[in-house]
DNA sequence: TTTAAAACGTACAGACTTGTCTGTTTTCTG
DNA sequence: CAGAAAACAGACAAGTCTGTACGTTTTAAA
């Protein structure tokens, strides 16, 4: 196996810690070493760690969809493929150990100052976002209000990684597949 | 207005730090240099910031809780009361800026080994979960299985709170609102 | 009033933080 | 092969962090 270059080494040792351990809990010290690199090197690639958290969030947000939009590949576009993404969250989740959603976790507590990473969340929730109305819109009658549903669908989402980090179970990822089953009828 | 002794000063204190600024955010001595309390007197009342942390999560919770309960009185007790909740949340919510639920900032990003910070989350949560079970209880038909809604809700409110958070708006709690009378249906 | 507890201010330990700087060595490119 | 760029190791600045120890003063109870 090859030896990534520098920029990709602190890039993947980067964003292991920062989900795994959360990023107040990362400092760069502990990067650097993970990713076998200088200082130096590390602050010539980026300018602060905030610096790095932006392009993991970019970063994780890209592998994430592919990876999610690959899983719903066997399934029919439109609504079976929104209520297919809960199975996909248990997937996920249940291989992690329910640490949760990276994005849910890092803005939750960040100094104030540190405007760029709140951004690329919300950059990325809308995207998400924009994914589950493209979906909807496939395959649901007229009368159906797609917008207010893909709303609520998010909210189930967010709610159901959230909690199930909370209880370390995947009951919620399970219960919020029903409901929005129930909410697509 | 008399002084609150040392301890609730160094309590009240350290809630709308951790709160508002977050944990991690918050060090030792901002908490004593706001309650006006000496470092000694800190630490005779509290052995560590983790033992502050598990004192201001039930101390938050049981005033939440009751405060909700407070708003909710007006609502015939059940399933109206139940739906009530997410006008709570927005009334809530709204006069803080979105600051999100305490809870759920402080568990994402934490020191590996503050287990006790995690149990005291989980305990509030499973007694907002037997709240809402207990209200749909009191209303809903033998056909329905409150037991599966009563998930289906919690992870309504942890999304709509998440969301409103990572949005700084209201429209997830109104959506959510509107997906729960839906599932009440 | 004596005695004990509690609170005080402050200094300190020791480890950690982000980020800069220096000087050397390796790697790449023209 | 020469010169520039990149990576290296490591010291350092300046600050943060949690938690302990000190001697002094205030408070409160016996």
């Amino acid at each position: 196996m090859i030896k990534e270059n520098v920029k990709d080494r602190i890039i993947s040792a980067a964003s292991e810690l920062f989900y795994f351990d959360g990023y107040n809990q990362t400092g760069i010290n502990k990067i650097i070493e993970k990713a076998e690199v200088s200082k130096d090197s590390m602050y010539r690639h980026f300018r602060s760690k905030e610096a790095i958290a932006v392009v993991y969030l970019e970063q994780r947000h890209k592998a994430w969809i592919t990876d999610m939009t690959n899983y719903l590949s066997v399934k029919p576009a439109g609504q079976e493929r929104v209520i297919a993404i809960f199975d996909y969250l248990n997937h996920w989740l249940s291989q992690v150990d329910y640490r949760g959603c990276g994005f849910q976790n890092i803005i939750t507590d960040i100094p104030k100052d540190q405007n760029s990473i709140k951004e690329v969340v919300r950059k990325c929730k809308d995207d998400m976002h924009r994914f589950i109305l493209d979906e909807l819109n496939k395959t649901s009658s007229e009368s159906m209000d797609t917008k207010e549903i893909s709303n609520e669908i998010m909210v189930l989402i967010e709610g159901a990684i959230m909690l199930s980090q909370i209880q370390k179970a995947n009951w919620p990822l399970v219960a919020a597949k029903k409901a929005c089953e129930r909410l697509l009828k």
